[in-house]
DNA sequence: CCTTGTGAATCGTTTCACAGCC
DNA sequence: GGCTGTGAAACGATTCACAAGG
């Protein structure tokens, strides 16, 4: 398959939103100029998104809701349900952990970990947190492929080494510092100070921040 | 100015990331390439980033540390500490008024905010919570220009315009719905699904992409 | 008429390659 | 010799515009 641009998959995500909510209000039909509106992009934008994969549209129609739902999960791979590690039981991996907005959209958190023995014990919403050391029996045993790694910048590419060694193949990483993943695993880094510091400059600079 | 894309402002955020761990080991001079190097990039993309606000190094040593950290402070707006107002003290609002990563880069939290009685008055590292009928005036007495929204959907758009029309003018935003903002106005939005959506993407599409 | 799917054109970003300076 | 700064070339993404189908 060609290469699919990450903004591609990006606005992907935000159709199906779109999507699911009309498929809420009964909806039946879609066209590429109601979903490039509801965007805040072009329809010919969102056409070409979808022709990457197929066609799926009716010429003077548009898109069947139900149908293009269905489509665009399976090419996010949310037509299955995908076990989540969460490593660092912190601040912010106790949030994500309790984070609503995974499980309604295919994800289940499976396991919340933590080195702290201060930790280890506690109950976050209906999973307890495990010990470190457990990772990599629990990864095998659970075939959990995703970790949400929320340690500090210090632990976050020695438990990146471990969680892949153990069979993880994608990884969301929230420390701010930038590691290195082995071949075959995808990473993605979520910074909070630099998406600040993007603000920051947009104020500065008196330019716009466009949507992201 | 030039249009400056938000991926160079991106970068820019990182190599002054690298250039701080430079200075703390007493580094005095960097190259394009080796900055290059350490953020994933190449020399050339590096230096096109820097040529678009000014002329920082010097041929045949490369760019003074300390003077770099001081250019891309300044161009990024770092060069002041921000007053930030964090909306919404429920699981995510709360860990990031505690988030170190915030404070230790020029932002101050000097506010949080939340509808619920029952956390109204709870403190938080040293803020109290506060009612958000109170956000109007604070944002005037503190003078925020930078809010972050961490409320349900339903009540993000408005809660985004209550916060603009007192004076907020850049807007970081994590729930997972589309907002809009005046003109004028900066606005990012992390989703924390979306981020995962990219991943089961990635691992779901692998069918040529080299040796495992 | 309406709207999709898509080659072609445009626009923006990254990489190349080298002149200029330390 | 080493490295920056920068036009030019290459690449990639978005927009245009239209043929084809409901």
């Amino acid at each position: 398959m060609k290469h699919i641009a990450e903004s591609t998959v990006r606005r992907l995500s935000l159709y199906l939103r779109f999507l699911e909510e009309g498929e809420a209000r009964a909806q039946d039909t879609i066209s590429s100029g109601e979903l490039a509106r509801l965007g805040g992009t072009t329809s010919a934008q969102v056409r070409k998104d979808l022709s990457f994969f197929g066609s799926f549209g009716k010429r003077g129609l548009g898109y069947h809701v139900k149908d293009l739902i269905e489509a665009i999960r399976e090419i996010l791979g949310l037509d299955k349900t995908w076990p989540v590690v969460i490593v660092g039981a912190g601040k912010i991996g106790a949030a994500l952990a309790q984070y609503r907005g995974f499980s309604s959209r295919g994800f289940r958190v499976v396991g919340v970990y933590d080195r702290d023995p201060a930790r280890i014990g506690q109950r976050l919403d209906g999973l307890t947190i495990r010990a470190e050391s457990e990772l990599e029996r629990d990864i095998a045993k659970l075939k959990a492929q995703i970790a949400v790694l929320c340690v500090p910048s210090e632990a976050a590419q020695v438990l990146l080494d471990r969680v892949t060694k153990a069979g993880i193949r994608a990884v969301l990483n929230f420390a701010p510092s930038p590691l290195r993943v082995p071949k075959g695993v995808a990473l993605r880094s979520v910074n909070m100070a630099t998406e600040l510091e993007i603000l920051t400059f947009a104020l500065t600079n008196r330019i716009e921040g466009g949507p992201r």
